[in-house]
DNA sequence: TCTGGGGTCCTAGGACCC
DNA sequence: TCTGGGGTCCTAGGACCC
């Protein structure tokens, strides 16, 4: 008598990645630009590119580049201004676009995704009908284009959407973007293989820093990253990184798509035209910020207990200071008192070219109600109404009626001094 | 012609408590 | 009284990602 196989069901992970996304965004708002290289980014003398077209690409321009430097490189570059609401908003579409090919959708980024589509297989066949479906959507809706990557991993599904890009043409040339391509699928049996002779840098979480520390071991391949010994990479890269790299050049890479990803800190930074030598003037720009910031919480129904000053020098090093208050605020005022005390105790007249405002320690408000939502043991998700229990009730009510008595957990009231959730699980009725 | 504005996570030392 | 160990929180800085 034989036993069935065990079949260890490999998941199947999808990242798409729009190409050019905020460049391609103005160009559908901006058609009579159609035939001109645009970035989107600052303008100014300080300015960097935040996205650059692909006919801007043709001519070596690249995003993180100094806008200055793009215009030299192309005399005829457009740089327009970036309209984060409206990416937001078309972001936002994209996310729902994905959702219709499984509930397990992770935003990376206004432009990127990861979705678990281990279960979805079924629906649209192959994971290249699936990927192509999924592009054409896109396309269909939003007239963006974009680059799709199916692998076992986040990691090689990344790489693969990577791969899968449209590469800039000649100097002056368009988006060699249409519909086909734009889809790489790995095969597990061939994702070693896929990685092996990429150098160390293109694994996530190897930036220069990190890259000439192994290269300076003699490590520049994946392949090479992959045999060498765990125990060096350890002590030479601490214990996190340096585990966590031996890993993914082994091509193993657990992480999960995880669905509600709570923001941990939120914060606003600006660097000025003319650095600034007087605290009296850093003021106002500070006060203005502390507001944004917790305009922005107090949205996201959240307060923070730790307040971030952050600033950067003429010489462009960096200071940062922080200060973590006894109650959580989403107060403007307080904000701006607390980090204009950390300001005080810093040599303003060496320079400050950047002023940075941040909270972090976010939550619910002390006086929050939350609801939990769960199906059949699954946690959906926790829907936070602030300091209004009987509205928070009622709608625990109207979901019970709805989707059934197992579709909401207990309804839980937030007090932090009880170190996150103190259950009360009363929920009257 | 050294560079923006969001974020995340890790490390390391000190304080404090048990 | 002295010494040590473990755990947690706070702060500053740094590496990295998009």
């Amino acid at each position: 008598m034989s036993h069935p196989a065990v079949v260890v069901s490999a998941r199947r992970i999808l990242h798409v990645d729009m190409d050019a996304f905020f460049a391609s965004v103005e160009l559908l708002r901006h058609p009579e630009l159609r035939d001109r290289p645009v970035v989107v980014g600052g303008g100014g003398d300080r300015g960097v590119v935040a996205a650059a077209s692909y006919r801007a690409r043709s001519y070596g321009v690249r995003s993180a580049m100094a806008t200055a430097r793009a215009r030299r490189l192309c005399p005829d570059l457009v740089v327009v201004a970036p309209d984060h609401r409206h990416y937001v908003a078309v972001s936002s579409r994209i996310m729902d676009c994905c959702a219709e090919f499984t509930p397990l959708v992770e935003p990376l980024s206004l432009d990127e995704a990861f979705l678990d589509v281990t279960g979805s297989g079924g629906l649209f066949g192959s994971d290249e009908a699936l990927a192509g479906e999924l592009r054409r959507r896109l396309h269909e809706r939003e007239g963006l284009w974009s680059s799709v990557g199916v692998a076992s991993c986040k990691l090689v599904a990344k790489l693969a959407s990577e791969s899968a890009k449209p590469v800039p043409g000649p100097p002056g040339s368009a988006a060699p973007v249409d519909g086909s391509g734009g889809v790489r699928v790995v095969d597990p049996a061939d994702e070693l293989r896929f990685l092996q002779d990429r150098p160390v840098g293109d694994l996530w979480g190897v930036g220069p820093v990190t890259g000439a520390r192994l290269r300076s071991l003699g490590v520049a391949t994946v392949a090479e990253l992959a045999g060498f010994p765990v125990e060096a990479l350890v002590s030479h890269l601490g214990p996190s990184v340096g585990r966590q790299l031996h890993e993914l050049a082994n091509g193993r890479d657990e992480r999960p798509v995880v669905v509600d990803v709570e923001a941990r800190s939120i914060s606003q930074e600006e660097t000025f035209a003319h650095d600034r030598t007087d605290a009296a003037d850093l003021r106002p720009d500070l006060l203005r910020m502390a507001e944004q910031v917790t305009r922005r919480a107090r949205r996201r129904g959240v307060e923070g207990r730790t307040v971030h000053l952050k600033l950067r020098w003429s010489d462009l090093g960096t200071t940062t200071r922080s200060r973590t208050l006894g109650e959580p605020t989403a107060d403007g005022l307080v904000v701006a008192s607390v980090a204009s005390e950390l300001l005080a105790q810093l040599p303003v007249d060496r320079g400050v070219r950047l002023l940075g405002v941040g909270l972090s320690g976010l939550g619910p408000p002390a006086d929050a109600t939350q609801l939990r939502l769960s199906l059949e043991g699954h946690e959906l998700g926790t829907n936070v109404t602030s300091s209004n229990r009987a509205a928070a009730l009622r709608a625990a009510d109207e979901v019970r009626e709805r989707f059934g008595e197992t579709a909401i957990g207990p309804v839980v009231s937030r007090s932090r001094e009880a170190g996150g959730d103190d259950a009360t699980g009363d929920d009257s009725r």
